[in-house]
DNA sequence: TAGATTGTTAATCGATTAACAATC
DNA sequence: TAGATTGTTAATCGATTAACAATC
């Protein structure tokens, strides 16, 4: 069995492709791997090591064409598929992932969302119609969809978890600040800020205590 | 000069601090790493070195304090003062921001917000009001704030990234998928849903590919 | 006391970076 | 050709995990 590609390694390639698809839009019809690396800040053989993964062969002196590293890497993480998802929570959170342009490119699509408050339900937001969560065992039996994005708040998390689970999702994309609990072979993916303005107050702070140590 | 603490440890303190929080609700008093650890999924010994950095000692047999243990860690990533941001972008995602509950436990508050909507200026969002975005520089100068929120689109990211930068912001929290040029001294953290997408359809659908094969 | 837990030092593992041969 | 670039193998670095002494 081939060893599983990295998360760490996995997280560069949408970069990979936002950078590219810059060139691309400017006219560029070649690039190397030490520009790409230059101009995100990574490594140059770090950027060789994961380009070699989609499969693509540069030419030495010349580099790699744009238009092929793009198509290679969107194929490597499945962007050339379409991927239906349900999300549950329609939320200020979901509202603003319901309206995400960039999921196109992804071949992401949310193809109905789920809330529990009656307001909600029978509208639409951004062309994805809101159902009663109650009828989220119907939907998913007939819909067969895998993905699952959870936008709702911290204390129900869980029991949706459970009922994506029951109803058939193999991957979640969770968005509240809660560790889940699942079945081994369920994949779960977490989207969460705090981490992140951790280490944004973090530094900040230590930043402004040794400048006025100064 | 200490070391500065890797932003894949600073990153585990708030998991830390939610699932405390939530066995605080319950009325326990104590806890030990290896609950902790057992609980979050993450190895003992990786939450008692964690701990160490934030400067408490535990007991032998008994664990830690629950509180104590909340105390040190919201110190530790400085939850425990007040930060003031300013946002820039007031769309759906920006709007989700300003609407947050939970920065309120870590001493984040959003004092103003920009946009260049008319429609927009002068509204409030969750009690901050928006700004027409060519007040910023007066805004920056009347409160010393030192955190810039980036919910723009991604093409006027950049921009105003150096409008920031110029107004003496020091930490920029970027929520576009651009990779921002500033000079060396100011903080950058990004928030991007793509690197978790990405993960998540490529062990989809590998898991899927693996399933048929069997 | 015995056992559970702490906290530290050493070993391992995996990711990143360095070095270098190959080549258009 | 010379030089820039590719792609691979080896070395380094840092994070995680194992081992173990200390102790309430």
């Amino acid at each position: 069995m081939k060893k599983p590609v990295s998360d760490l390694t996995l997280r560069r390639f949408p970069k990979y492709i936002q950078f590219l698809k810059t060139l691309q839009k400017r006219g560029e019809k070649y690039t190397s791997a030490s520009e790409i690396a230059r101009r995100l800040g990574v490594h140059h053989t770090q950027v060789r090591k994961d380009l070699a993964l989609t499969g693509v062969r540069g030419i030495p002196k010349v580099g790699h064409k744009v238009d092929d590293l793009i198509k290679a890497i969107t194929k490597f993480i499945y962007w050339d598929e379409i991927s239906y998802a349900f999300l549950v929570g329609a939320g200020h959170l979901g509202t603003a992932i319901l309206h995400y342009q960039g999921f196109v490119k992804a071949g992401f699509q949310i193809v109905a969302a789920f809330d529990k408050n009656p307001e909600k339900i029978g509208k639409n937001i951004a062309s994805v119609k809101i159902y009663n969560i109650d009828r989220f065992s119907y939907f998913a039996e007939k819909m067969d969809v895998r993905i699952g994005i959870i936008t709702t708040t911290s204390e129900v998390a869980q029991k949706i978890t459970d009922l994506m689970v029951k109803n058939g999702i193999k991957a979640i994309w969770n968005f509240t600040p809660i560790k889940l609990s699942v079945p081994a072979d369920i994949i779960v993916e977490n989207v969460d800020i705090y981490p992140s303005l951790a280490v944004l107050l973090r530094k900040l702070h230590e930043l402004e205590k040794a400048s006025r140590k100064k």
